[in-house]
DNA sequence: CAGAGAGGTTAGCGCTCGTTAACCTGAAGG
DNA sequence: CCTTCAGGTTAACGAGCGCTAACCTCTCTG
């Protein structure tokens, strides 16, 4: 997978901008010339862009909960013969990444939901669920004592757990972007751990 | 503590409704007229009981804050004489308790901080790190080997492991309430076992 | 029984917001 | 060189919002 060294499309700074901002003031608490004025133009300059500001939550949404369930699903893929703890690692710390390097879109992933049309907000779900499916089957490889139900809500307190980067402060008074990728890790496993000894 | 036997008051209702309401659709999601309709008066009627819907919402996060912080100071008063693990476990049970019975509020409580008023939310801002370093005491007596800066991030995360109640889908599907919160407990042990043992 | 105050009502003001309309401009292309 | 069109601009509209004003009506209480 080459690294882009192109310059970002002006959509691509549209939609960075704008999950930075809604994720700090809330979809409803950020203006569309807040967003314009973001990346130098003014508000209904976007609409050359996007068809509203809902479609760029939309398209951030999507985007968001597509990349989770690919990404899994690559790593699944590239695990082969490889023993389900492995796997799970590898599920982890793909996510921690995420979590690290995209704050504010793992913000905006589990807060602004609500406020899609209908139908993006079935897709959304339904990706986001197969994601989360994809981590049950994985955690029961490691821990086959678990129920179906007991290992989903596992899941969603570890993701719980790894989406609190947000709130362990500005990145600057954090331990190092390693520790804490590496506490991060060893807190879900230990939490996998205690879920699965009944 | 006597447990209230009392009707509700009109405040009360107001407030519990409008935190379920800020809770679903965010702050600026929900109009005065909505939370007005849902105690059985009309929009303006609110300006009786509260001075705005901004008024609200900081009575709202602040109880909140002030509710986790003084209960666990109780907790810690009433623990005299009993190891620390007994005391870590207590605070997780508190925590959960809130997690599980006012789910929204605990959404409230870490989404929609940042639409108080300055003085407000320093005031909430405070009574948060005041819990927090609480809880990180506690969690170093316990795993002495966690430098502070290590056990704060340790306690952040697993608060997003314990506020995660509200994706575990609606109070029906869970595998009852008793085994939540204990399956929630276990895992918090688990992960602060884990962040221990570096 | 008069008067006051608590707790409602509806009408409407002023502001902000998302969106559209109409216009402008610089670069590409036959 | 004229045309086209992508990508901007400003003006303005219409809807919805929080909030106030003005008014009404019970229920106490001296």
């Amino acid at each position: 997978m080459a690294t882009r060294t192109d310059a970002p499309t002006r959509r691509e700074q549209i939609l960075k901008e704008a999950a930075r901002l809604f994720a700090e003031r809330g979809f409803h608490g950020v203006g569309v010339d807040e967003i314009g004025a973001a990346v130098g133009i003014s508000g209904p300059g976007l609409y050359r862009h996007f068809a509203g500001k809902d479609a760029m939550l939309a398209e951030l949404l999507v985007g968001i909960s597509g990349q989770l369930l690919t990404g899994a699903k690559r790593r699944l893929a590239d695990a082969d013969g490889v023993t389900p703890e492995a796997v799970l690692d590898s599920l982890i710390e793909g996510h921690i990444d995420f979590a690290l390097d995209d704050r504010p879109l793992i913000i905006l992933h589990d807060r602004e939901l609500d406020r899609l049309r209908d139908s993006d907000r079935k897709l959304v779900r339904q990706l986001q669920r197969q994601y989360v499916e994809l981590w049950v089957e994985v955690v029961r490889e490691v821990y086959p004592g678990l129920t179906e139900p007991t290992a989903r809500s596992a899941v969603h307190s570890v993701f719980g757990l790894l989406n609190s980067t947000p709130h362990l402060g500005r990145p600057g008074s954090l331990p190092g972007r390693g520790a804490t990728a590496e506490l991060l890790h060893r807190m879900a496993r230990g939490a996998f751990a205690a879920a699965g000894a009944e």
